[in-house]
Parts: structure tokens; sequence; C-alpha cells
RNA sequence: GGCUCGUUGGUCAAGGGGUCAAGACGCCGCCCUCUCACGGCGGAAACACGGGUUCGAUUCCCGUACGAGCUGCCA
């Protein structure tokens, strides 16, 4: 069996979109869980949608997620350029388009945009307003093919611009197979004579796909479901060529919770979105492998080498996936839980820091939150009260599972005033030992002093941490303060 | 509209002719506990519908419904 080769063919548009991210994921699982090679190419055939700076953002996106690619623009493994611009400059897809042509399997089009518009028929109820209404439907009419090779040499001798289409047969059907969803026929006559070159001479997508894809030798084409039904048209092509077919994967849709297809619209529908909101990365990684794929043995927290051992296409799923930030939160916790405490003080520091301006100690502060987070956005509103005590409402000394009072908590506080002025020791053994002596001294539950007191310097009703390490890391100044504030509230 | 694909709890998802139909997230309850988390234990919650085939269908076949995708000189 030769050797796995599959790629990640992106378009440098903008934000890596979570779909494409799992699609990248499969294909780097793919090869790498047989040893094989992972390409990255770009696609940038669309001059117009081309974003400033979205190469940056690919290839960023790949190391931060770890799917190292062992070809591409900036490695090269000797099928190059990874770049269709680049391959198109060469004349690359031009050359093979031509050689479709000589065959009579594609052909020059002269057609104007106004022909094309003539073209169109309008299917369906014109009353309805809604989209489920008039539907444009436009199929060519394969005018062009009919031209003489003389028409086609003076059209191109004058200058005028062209086309290059696929000459699709108007009978027979075409059958293609596909790992997941398995044979698929489609009558030849449902398939448009899609265009291969563009007029600016740039390749369309779909056959500057099928070129590189066999010039690079690729095994196992992975995309999205969406292309499904262009399939067959690529399977044409292959076939004019006298070209290999590659193991097609399609993979099932990831939808929002509308069951569409996830966009912009969800606020996180890429990569970069999750970051933003405080996801990590291997998480992120971790919680898309999990649309569309589960591993046999049901584990869950998988990292990418365990994904890349387990990882097997045949079990892919055929049915379209809701991304759920819920799950993805609860994952992202997981992850963080994981984490080396050094290397989550250095991802929570930024965080820390943008609402505490006191010279605390972190790294305690980070200590603290790490179990109660699901992502780094969470750290602002877990740790405020340490910069500043919330006005609070006196009744949040009064529970009812604690035992405490109004007067209770007044009484503890103005008893243990004058110990924690007496105190020099602020660390947290230190504390505990005297909120315990004076507990038993009293003979009352842990709560009912335990309760007050951190109530009196967090001002929260809930904390990460409870009283000994609140007023470990706030100290004794702002600790006391704090404590004969509440005194003052509470009188 | 046409074509293609899909349909197991709210979500992800195992299973695949005979199961009490896994597991995870979320939700609820209990335990732990100075709060909140963490952790532990438990609970509610699903095979879209109708026909076949079969001794027996969630599983196989056909329809229906619903959903989605495609129908671009976008990818």
């Amino acid at each position: 069996m030769s050797e796995v080769r599959t790629r990640f063919a992106p378009s440098p548009t903008g934000r890596m979109h979570v779909g494409n991210l799992r699609t990248a994921l499969y294909e780097y699982l793919i090869a790498k869980h047989e040893g094989g090679t992972f390409i990255l190419r770009i696609e940038d055939t669309d001059q117009e949608r081309f974003v400033e700076g979205a190469l940056d953002i690919i290839y960023r996106t790949m190391e931060g997620t770890g799917l190292i690619h062992d070809e591409g623009p900036d490695k090269d493994g000797g099928y190059g350029p990874y770049v269709q611009s680049e391959r198109q400059a060469k004349g690359i897809y031009l050359e093979y388009a031509k050689k479709l042509v000589e065959k009579g399997d594609a052909y020059y089009c002269f057609c104007t945009k106004e022909r094309l518009e003539s073209l169109k028929t309008t299917v369906g109820n014109m009353n309805v307003e809604e989209d489920d209404g008039a539907k444009v439907i436009t199929k060519y009419d394969k005018h062009c093919l009919h031209l003489s090779k003389e028409e086609v040499e003076a059209n191109l001798a004058a200058g005028l611009p062209y086309v290059i289409r696929q000459n699709i047969p108007t009978e027979g059907s075409t059958t293609f197979h596909d790992v997941i969803y398995g044979e698929i026929t489609v009558e030849n006559e449902e398939l448009d004579d899609m265009i291969l070159i563009k007029s600016d001479g740039y390749p369309t997508y779909n056959f500057a796909n099928v070129v590189d894809d066999h010039l690079m030798k690729i095994t196992h084409v992975v995309r999205g479901n969406e292309y499904l039904s262009s399939t067959p048209k690529y399977t044409r092509l292959y076939e004019a060529f006298g070209w290999e077919e590659p193991v097609y994967v399609h993979l099932p849709l990831i939808t929002n919770e509308e069951h569409k297809k996830l966009s912009k619209r969800s606020g996180h529908s890429s990569f970069e979105d999750l970051l933003e909101q405080g996801f990590v990365p291997e998480a992120i990684v971790n919680y898309v492998a999990l649309l569309g794929w589960s591993a046999p043995d049901n584990r869950e927290i998988l990292s990418l080498e365990e994904l890349i051992q387990l990882f097997d296409y045949n079990n892919i799923n055929k049915s379209p996936a809701v991304f759920d930030i819920v799950k993805l939160r609860w994952m992202n916790g997981e992850y963080i839980k994981m984490m080396e405490e050094e290397k989550f003080y250095n991802l929570a520091l930024p965080y820390i820091k943008e609402v505490i301006s006191k010279d605390l100690d972190y790294r305690r502060i980070a200590a603290l939150i790490k179990t109660r987070i699901e992502t780094l956005l969470d750290i602002k509103e877990k740790i405020d009260f340490f910069e500043e005590l919330p006005d609070y409402d006196i009744q949040m000394y009064v529970h009812k599972k604690m035992k405490t009072s109004l007067e209770g908590s007044l009484e503890v506080l103005k008893d243990l005033l004058p110990v924690f002025e007496a105190l020099d020791d602020y660390s947290e053994e230190s504390i505990e030992k005297v909120l315990m002596s004076y507990i038993q001294e009293k003979g009352i539950k842990n709560g009912q002093a335990l309760w007050p007191v951190r109530t009196a310097v967090s001002g929260k009703q809930s904390t990460p941490g409870g009283a000994y390490e609140i007023m470990s890391i706030l100290g004794k100044e702002e600790s006391l303060r704090r404590i004969r504030l509440a005194i003052e509230k509470l009188s």
C-alpha cells in the first residue's frame, strides 16, 4: 500500500472556521495514524476574497493546534509550489485544462454575462416572498460547445474574454464512492458544465483541487459534506484525465443550535473567536475531534497523540453535529484542571492583572481559581473582590445552613478583631489555627465563625477559597480594614 | 422547485435483528464542605412516523414527514 498523503487546503479569507479546523484535524489524524504525510496547500484562486493577513492566521492556527504539516509553502516536499496562485502563474492549470479541451472533455466558452443571465429560469412560486419560494436555476446550455475550431481560434485571437468549461455528457450517470456515505450516483443530466478556468485565468476551486490533488499524490480527500453534491463532477474530471480517484471522506456538517450551518453570527465559529473567549487550544482540538467521531473505548479527554493512535475514519458519523459550547466549556475546564501550575499561572496572569492592580500574590490567586473556572474569561468575576470590597448587603451574614445571624456574626467579628490585630503571621496555617481555637473555645460550629469572616473579607456570597486563604492573600492591613468595616455595617 | 445527504434523550454519541438501549455534557437530588468549585453517589430524559421482510425490528427494505447541503467565473 502506498504512503498516505492528506492535505489541508484552506483559502486565506479570514479566521479559521471550526468546520475547517475539524477537517484539518481529521486530515492530520488520518495521515499520522498511518505514518503518512500531511500537507498544507493554500487555495487562493479567488483574488477578490483574499484577506490580508489571513495566511498568518492559517500558520498561527496550525501551530497553535499542533497540526504541524510536513509539506507546505514553507516546507517544500518536492511537490511545490504549494500556493495555487503560484501554480497558476506557472501555467499548470491552463495546461491541464487544454489537455481536456483536446480530448473533448472541456471547451472554451465566450458567453457574456448577459447571455448567461438570460439562461436563468425561475422555478417555484414567485409570489412567495421568503427564500423558499422563487429560486433561480441555471444550467449552461453548452452553447459554446458547438463553436467550430476556427471560431474558437478567431475569438481567442481577437482577445475575447473566455472561460473553459467541463463538458459533461447529457446522458448516463456518474457514481462515486465515499467512505462514510457509501455509493452515490447522480444522473449526468443534473450536472452543470462547471467552469474550470475563470476569465481572469485562475482555476476554480473545483478544478484546481483535482489537478493539485493528483499532482501532489493525495490519497485521501477529506472535506465537508457540502461538497458531496459536486463530487460527481470531480469524478468525471478524474475519468477524463484517466487518473485514479482518491479515497473520499466527506465529513458531516457542524451546525449551530438551530441546526444550521455554523456561521459567524454564532460568535464562536472560528478558532480565534474561541481563543478570545478564553478557551485553550488543546480543549478546542479535543472537542472538535468529537464532533462526528468517538473513540472505541469511549474516552473523551484525548490528547493529540492519543487521537492519532485511536482515530479511524471508518468510524466517522454520518449525521450533522451541533456545536455545543456548553460541553466545550466543560472540556476546557477539564483541561485547565489538568494543566501544570506554572502553565496555568502564565495563562491566567494577564487576566488576573486585568482586575487586580494591588500587589498581591498572583500565584496563590491563580491556584485558587484553577479548579473553579471553565474559561479564562471566568477569572475576572471570580477574583474582583480582592481588588475592591464590594458594597454588599448585610443580609449576606444570615445563612440558614450555617446557622448564622446578624447578631451572631457581629459578635464573632468583634471577638475576632483584637485577635487578628494581635496576629502577625498571616499565613493560612496561622489564621486557621487562630480561628479554630476560637471556635473550640466558643463551642460553635465552624460555619458560624468562618462564614461571617469570609463574608466580611470578601463581600461575596461565594468565593474561590475560604476565609483563611482570602485573609492570607489580602494580608493583615486589608483584612483588618474589611473586618472593621463589617463591624461598622452590622452595628 | 430539482438533486444529494441525514434522523438514537435538550446536545455529543455507542450499539446494530432478541440489550433493563451504553457513556459524556447539561439538568435535578444527595454526600463531602466555612461559601463556590473540585470529587463521590444517584435520578429524570431517546431509537421521527407508516408500511413491509421476519418467530422477532431501534437495527434490513420502501415510503412519508422533518431537517440540512448543493443548485456561483465562492470555496
